[in-house]
RNA sequence: GCCGGUGUGGCGAAACUGGUAGACGCAGCAGACUCAAAAUCUGCCAUGGGCGACCAUGUGUCGGUUCGAGUCCGACCACCGGCACCA
């Protein structure tokens, strides 16, 4: 063994090994429970980054501890290869789209590899290959038949940068996800997938994931947005009959319908189809339609906007009592949501309340509070009240509690066919067309006499051009001849492709199936697809926690509805992983753009007076502001290379360094000391089996012929096998495991033994400490496994248990407390009788120093920890 | 406004089921080794008091339950994230 922790030599005769005896490789046909262990694959950008770093650093410490305890792991990898990224470097460079990600994907699995990761690569699978794709479009196409997948023409968010079509969960503070550009709206008929036809299945099941962060959950079930409640008809009145030229009725979506009597006046949204037809024959009015659609589209200033509204003249007729109620047209009310048209009831809505008061409407209280907080809406007013209470003024609804009010007024309304319950979504279908040349080319034909005619199976993949050079202007599928032009399958007539391509979610909504079977070329999924799902464990950003989960989770469904997959969720444990921060440094100029400095080349210092952080330039010492911490970004220049770190310390050292910092899903700061520390340790294990296997081949250990320092050690070596396991493998924390071996490490310094049976001991606790970091960092560990005497490599190597009488223990120490404080400890044997404790508790100077000669009130016992005596 | 999360030393954090608050590491200080520096090793390291054994205080704030509260309950404060004229 040599005396010098040499990472690079040891690593790459680490992997060099690991390959040579194919130790990644999953097999559906190996001994043991399947465990299939995710990581979010990357976006072939270029180069990893931090965040990958962290994310594959999980998921493999991960498996390769499952793979100790005898389970049967997949981690596999892939690319996420399809997107703009690709298409504006293309124009950058000149370069087409695939040849740029294909480059990309190589130097980034290099990096991977160097990493130390176990993946299995022959699972390998990119979204950009005509091999995956084509499943994609094979599935649209069965969704087409059945439904769930249908066109539509519609107004859609339109980036104006990305030059394409978003989907609500890509418009965030009205703005484009990947662009920040304001959202413009557009009318365009694109393809949607009936996400809304799976909303209650994917609400209900959400309930029942109980392996993912509750936080996750909570954005879920937020964003699709179940409400229950009552659809209420109006019936025209005379007026309205007259102008529309029917007998027809007015209807709203209600979550209050124990407030119908309390109705005064009924608001459509300026689309509506009744405030159109008002507005035809008053200028005023129509003027007025329009401001509304002219609006901001920007949701947050929506809800600071003043609310206005303008009589339509018109009238209904509330449905229960009759009464004639004028129609507004209101700015606050969506089109887009339920009904686009509100039943309003001032005195128990804020919204109403704010719009009746403004325009001198009628308020009519209805519910009174349970407690008599709260009776009547009297003048002056100040508020509507908006809790469920009693119903009041109600005619023959009165007295009731607001839910059994509810369900009596549905039934009122029912039996007179004037409404019925609905549950009513905030989830939009998903529209998946893009206007992109980099993506899957969505499988229809535009023939000019049959419409639009699906592509035939025998006929997919449809193949993406892959030597397109976009040039910013449109998209360039649809300037391609051989691309555009084709037969009709129907008729045989000439005919036009369909040159949209599919949102870069959907080739993400099913990869993870995929890896289970990416060489069958005859079918999209196998029955080994049903061996290895649901996924076990899946890491990744939480940035995902709605977007790429929430289209996964559809899609499964979908499959698994069509009987393509046995799981309904796939995704049985979720980790979302923190991010990675550093430092940011900046400079503003005089005049000029703001300048941001690599934290590499700054001197932080925290003046011990003011306490105030000040930051340095190495180069010349210059003064420079401090920002705080802040995600690793290129546009703030405070990133740190992976590779930069693995080829001054070593793969392990970073992964060591990430997985102590910090618990996995908290953010992680950044910190050269850190790693250096992280380093540091490594050597500190190197040596340590350095000088123990220095001294030669030890005996083998004779528990019975132990001196208590031996004892001591191996205690602490057992202990931190079962702790290790417990805090991996049931907490999924890795920090606190590394301390543990952290721990065990410095025991093993202390302990001075230097008889055959001490080194014997000093043997089993190294081994324990090699065994328990392998998951973390597996090529030290590899080498000194072997350097320990090992002849089984480490990556065959099975957990090892705990030994019972190793943890076993001569003399417990007990803390006596009086009062609750801590006043002395005693050292007892763990079986002795509470009374014998108690004795030697209550014996201690100090604990009597406390008790002042009195005699105890009472005293608590709790068995091998603490002796609580109550003066 | 609603939903979710987080508040612990100079810093990253630990304390899992109510039972020794601050494990482990970083930084710092002192010492050893060295011609010297780096590296390495040893010791100290919440705050205040005491030569010391120890004592008092201390987990965002206020109150409660308990023999005992960072942990449970109630009210609040701050910060982070998500959603939002959603009827």
């Amino acid at each position: 063994m040599q005396e010098r922790y040499d990472p690079a030599a040891i690593e790459s005769a680490a992997q060099a090994d690991w390959a040579a005896h194919r130790a990644d490789v999953a097999d559906e046909n190996a001994a043991g429970e399947k465990f299939y262990c995710l990581s979010m694959f990357p976006y072939p950008s270029g180069r990893l980054h931090m965040g990958h770093v962290r994310n594959y650093t999980i998921g493999d410490v991960l498996s390769r501890f499952m793979r100790m305890q005898g389970r049967n792991v997949l981690q596999p990898m892939g690319w996420d290869a399809f997107g703009l990224p690709a298409e504006n470097a293309a124009m950058a460079n000149g370069v087409p789209p695939a040849k740029w990600t294909r480059d990309n994907i190589a130097y980034m699995k290099r990096q991977l590899k160097s990493l130390g990761l176990s993946i299995d690569w022959s699972r390998e699978v990119a979204t950009c290959d005509p091999d995956y794709y084509k499943w994609n479009q094979w599935l649209f196409l069965r969704m087409l038949e059945k439904g769930v997948a249908y066109k539509k023409t519609g107004v859609v968010n339109w980036d104006p940068i990305d030059q394409t079509v978003l989907a609500n969960e890509q418009v965030i503070d009205g703005r484009g996800w990947r662009t920040g550009a304001l959202v413009e709206k557009r009318e365009i008929p694109m393809y949607y997938l009936r996400i809304t036809g799976q909303a209650d299945a994917l609400r209900d099941a959400l309930d029942g994931l109980e392996g993912w962060p509750e936080r996750v959950r909570a954005m879920q079930a937020n964003w699709i947005g179940r409400s229950h409640g009552v659809d209420v008809d109006f019936p025209y009145a005379d007026d309205t009959t007259a102008l529309l030229g029917n007998a027809g009725k007015l209807r709203v979506f209600t979550t209050r319908a124990d407030t119908l009597m309390g109705a005064t006046y009924v608001a459509v949204a300026a689309e509506h189809p009744v405030a159109l037809a008002a507005a035809a024959g008053n200028a005023a009015l129509a003027a007025f339609v329009e401001e509304c659609r002219q609006g901001s589209t920007m949701e947050a200033d929506l809800a600071t906007q003043e609310k206005k509204g303008m009589p339509t003249g018109l009238h209904v007729l509330h449905p229960l009592s009759g009464e004639r109620l004028p129609v507004f047209v209101a700015n606050y009310v969506l089109m887009a949501y339920g009904e686009g048209a509100v039943m309003a009831v001032p005195a128990h809505d804020e919204r109403d309340f704010e719009f009746a008061q403004k325009y001198g409407l009628p308020m009519r209280t209805v519910i009174a509070s349970k407690t008599g907080a709260y009776s009547e809406v009297v003048a002056p007013w100040v508020d509507a009240y908006g809790e469920h209470g009693i119903t009041v003024n109600s005619g023959a609804f009165d007295g009731l509690e607001s839910s059994a009010a509810v369900d009596a007024i549905a039934a009122a309304l029912a039996a007179k066919n004037l409404g019925q319950k609905r549950v009513q979504f905030r989830l939009r279908d998903w529209g998946i067309s893009r206007q992109r040349y980099w993506g899957c080319p969505i499988p229809i034909i535009h023939c000019p006499s049959c419409g639009d005619v699906p592509v035939p199976d025998k006929d997919l993949p449809v193949r993406l051009p892959e030597d397109l050079l976009p040039d910013g202007s449109g998209n360039p599928l649809a300037k391609s001849a051989a691309f555009l032009h084709c037969k009709c399958p129907t008729c045989g007539g000439d005919a036009r492709r369909e040159t949209d391509t599919m949102d870069t979610f959907v080739d993400s909504s099913w990869y993870f199936i995929r890896y289970a079977c990416r060489d069958n070329a005859e079918a999209m999924v196998d029955a080994r697809v049903d061996y290895w799902l649901p996924v076990d464990h899946y890491i990744g950003g939480i940035e995902h926690a709605i977007l790429h989960l929430l289209y996964a989770r559809f899609w499964t469904r979908v499959m698994h509805d069509m009987g393509l997959v046995r799981v309904a969720e796939p995704f049985s444990n979720l980790l979302t992983q923190g991010m990675v921060l550093n430092h940011i440094f900046h400079r503003t100029p005089a005049a000029g753009r703001r300048e941001y400095f690599n934290p590499a080349d700054v001197d932080l210092a925290v003046d011990p007076a003011t306490k105030q952080s000040r930051a340095t330039l190495k180069s010349d010492g210059s003064e420079i502001t401090y920002e705080g911490l802040g995600t690793m970004s290129k546009s703030r220049n405070n990133g740190v290379d992976p590779n930069s770190l693995t080829e001054k310390y070593g793969a392990d050292t970073a992964r060591l360094f990430m997985m102590f910092t910090a618990p996995p899903e908290q953010s992680l700061e950044w910190s050269d000391e850190g790693v250096l520390g992280a380093n540091r340790f490594l050597r500190r294990v190197w040596k340590a089996v350095f000088d123990h296997v220095s001294g030669g081949s030890p005996v083998s250990l004779d528990a019975a012929s132990l001196d208590a320092a031996d004892k001591d050690l191996r205690r602490i070596a057992h202990q931190t096998l079962s702790k290790v396991k417990d805090d991996i493998g049931r907490r999924r924390i890795f920090n606190t495991a590394i301390a543990a071996v952290m721990e065990l490490m410095n025991a093993i310094g202390r302990h001075a033994g230097e008889g055959p049976q001490a080194r014997a001991v000093r043997q089993e606790a190294l081994e324990i400490a090699v065994l328990c970091l392998s998951p973390i960092v597996p090529h030290i560990t590899h080498a000194l496994w072997q350097a320990l005497g090992q002849a089984e490599p480490l990556y065959r190597v099975r957990w090892r248990e705990a030994d019972p009488s190793a943890l076993t223990q001569d003399l417990v120490e007990v803390v006596v407390q009086v009062n609750g404080k801590l006043r002395g400890r005693i050292s007892v044997s763990p079986d002795a009788a509470n009374e014998v404790v108690e004795a030697a508790a209550l014996a201690d100077a100090n604990v009597q120093r406390f008790l002042e000669g009195k005699p105890p009130r009472k005293v608590i016992v709790v068995r091998g920890k603490l002796v609580n005596i109550v003066a």
